[in-house]
Order: structure tokens, then sequence, then C-alpha cells
DNA sequence: TTAGGGTTAG
């Protein structure tokens, strides 16, 4: 207990090499530290950019004491564990476990393979699943989901179906995560058509739950209806994305839909949709509209060429006290540029760079602070 | 923090 305390100490004072020397010297002595311990170390390593002790303190921590992340320990693990799968060392670690005599269970492989979808290596994921399958361990749920991602992530969709549809086949259940992965990942590879059966699917199963004595098609959540709008916003079908909204009045009041169908309409040129929703937003809901539905209706405005309009959404910000982030700044000059608003634009800058935005000082070329002429040219070559 | 509160230009 003591040298815990004392370690927990030692740690919180910048003296890591001094906790790792503790640490070794009771560990030497017969102590078996507890995982927070271990984690605090590991962590308070990581911090001081020395990755090698990290994970040799990682390692020996499972190879001898038998500490091996679980589900429930994954967060505490989860930089050693991502820095491992970056560098190859699972597979290893794995065998060296067992050649100790440690037993290395189903919730371990579950976060190895989780970690190496994150980072995109496919194919270690899947031998460390056919591992599992020689082992007779029967992979949870959870390792497809990972697979899934992971593929999506690589943007390889027709795998990802692959192993949804092997998860039918061999009798995994496929719960809601499972299909938000798998519509989010077509979604936003634009494949929205691919999505929207299963996601039909899954409202017919929200309407016949109670009458159905198995229920093997998840009901949408939350999310679910998010991918859906976003994903049809985002290849041209809006209408059906702002209809799907409508039909579904628990998530009326939420302003960053709102915000994303505006943007979404907005994108596709759709002005009189993005307006009825920017209406029905604050006159019938009573949302107050924000920086975000701003940008939003003024970048679209700008798209069309309507620079009267835009400019009256611009001045209505500015007057409500809104203002947008560094980033929506920049969007918002290229579309005053676009519509030649040369005054918005000076207006804008100025504003920036009372700011302190960054992005707006290398336009400034001349040597006064205020140089409001050379802010225009600096424009110019953006 | 394996489940994601979400986009935006060039």
């Amino acid at each position: 207990m003591y040298t815990a305390k004392l370690i927990t100490r030692l740690c919180n004072s910048c003296l890591t090499d001094t906790a790792v020397t503790v640490l070794e010297e009771v560990v030497g002595m017969g102590w078996k530290p507890s995982v927070d311990t271990y984690t605090m170390v590991i962590d308070n390593l990581f911090d001081r950019g020395r990755v090698d002790y990290a994970l040799k303190l990682f390692k020996y921590m499972a190879l001898h004491h038998g500490i091996l992340p679980d589900v429930d320990s994954y967060s505490f693990f989860l930089r050693a564990i991502r820095m491992l799968s970056r560098r190859d060392d699972i597979s290893k670690l794995l065998k060296d476990m067992e050649d100790e005599g440690n037993y290395v269970g189903p919730e371990t492989f579950n976060v190895f393979v989780d970690a190496y979808c994150k980072e995109g290596r496919m194919e270690d994921a899947e031998s460390l699943v056919k591992l599992m399958n020689q082992r007779r361990i029967c992979p949870a749920a959870v390792i497809y989901k990972s697979l899934i991602d992971g593929y999506c992530l690589k943007g390889n969709m027709s795998k990802s179906r692959e192993v949804f549809d092997l998860m039918s086949h061999r009798g995994v259940f496929r719960d809601v995560a499972v299909y938000n992965s798998l519509l989010k990942g077509y979604c936003e590879d634009s494949k929205v058509e691919e999505a929207i059966p299963l996601f039909h699917e899954m409202m017919q199963s929200s309407v016949k739950h109670n009458t159905e004595e198995f229920n093997e098609v998840p009901k949408p959540d939350e999310y679910t209806y998010f991918i859906m709008l976003w994903g049809l916003c985002n290849n041209n079908q809006v209408e059906e994305a702002v209809s799907l909204f409508q039909s579904n009045k628990k998530f009326n009041l939420n302003i960053s839909v709102y915000n994303m169908l505006i943007h979404g309409a907005n994108k596709n040129g759709k002005l009189d949709i993005a307006r009825s929703l920017y209406n029905e937003m604050t006159v019938i809901k009573g949302l107050q509209p924000n920086d975000m539905t701003y940008v939003a209706m003024i970048n679209g405005f700008c798209e069309q060429g309507l620079a009267a309009e835009a400019k009256e959404w611009f001045l209505e910000m500015k007057e409500k006290g809104l203002w947008p982030n560094e980033a929506t700044c920049t969007i918002l000059l290229i579309g005053f540029r676009k519509t030649k608003q040369l005054d918005l634009v000076e207006m804008l800058l100025l504003e920036m760079e009372a700011r302190g935005y960054e992005s707006a000082k290398p336009m400034f070329s001349g040597p006064g602070p205020f140089s409001s002429l050379s802010a225009k040219e600096g424009m110019v070559s953006l």
C-alpha cells in the first residue's frame, strides 16, 4: 500500500525515473503492483517521450504478472496498445505470454484486433482472428464490428459487407452498432444507395418488433438516423433527408441536425429548402440559430452568386454578436471573394485580425497593422 | 476512450 502511494507521489512530482527505480526494486522483492500503479508509471513514461521504456514495462507487466488488457482496462492501456499495434509486437507478445504459461483470454484478443483495425492493419487483424479460430475461441460481435470499421476506414466496402454477411452466416447477432458502422461506411463512401435497403430493414424491424418472436434486425437508434440524414444530404438527396427528418419527431429539436440539413440543402443549391428549414427551426421550434447556421446560409447564397442576400445574412449574424471560428471564416472569405464583395472581405479580415486569428495574418503583407489594401491583394492569391 | 453529438474551401 505504502509503496503504491510513494510511486504515485513520485509520478505526480515528475520524478518518473525515481518512480521506475522504486517500482523495479519492489517488484524484484516479489511485490505485484496493481493495474493502476502500472498504468500511472507507463503513462508517465509516455508523457516524457520514453516510449521504449513504457512498452518494455507494459510487456513486463504482461509476461511476469499476467496483466493484459481486457474490455474493462482497455482505456487504461490505450496508448500502450496503440503503440504496440503500430510496432507489430502484439502477436509476439501473445506468444511470449503463453510461453510463460499465462492464459490469453478472448477479451485480450478483442482489444488487440480492435487496435490493429484502428491502425488500418487488416491483414494483422485477420491473422489474429484466424488464431482465435484455431483455438476455438468464437469471435464476439465486437470483433466483427472492429473489422467492419477497419475495412470502412480503408475504403474497402466490399470487404466490410463480406464481414457483415459472415456474421449472419455464423449466427452472430448484428446489433445496432454493427449496422451503424456499415451504414456509416457506405455513406462516407458515397454509396448511400447501398445503405438505404439496410436502413429500411431496420425500420421494418422497429414496426414488427412486438409481434415477431425472433427479431434478427435491430431497431435504428438516433445515430442511425444521423448517419442516414448525413449520407442522403451528401448524395444529392436532400429532399429525402428532409422528409426522413420530418417523419421522426424525436430529433426535431436538435440544432446540430438542423445545421447539417441546412448546410446540405445549400450545398446542393436548394436554397428554398434551406430557407424553410431555417424558418421551421427558428419560428416553429423556437431554436436560436448559431454561427454554423449562418455560415451555412451565407455560403449557400455565395455559391449561387446571390451577393446581396449573403451580405444581409452576414450583417445579421454580426448584429447578433455571433462569430464563426477561424476555419469557417476562411470559407466566408472565399465566398465573399467569389461574389466580388471586397468590402465584406475587408471587414471580415479586420475582424479576424482583431480576434487574433492566425490565418488573417499572412494576408497582410504590408508593414502597417491595418494595411487593408494589401489584405485584398493577399486574398487574390488565395 | 471498441458507441461514433457529427459538415463546410482550395
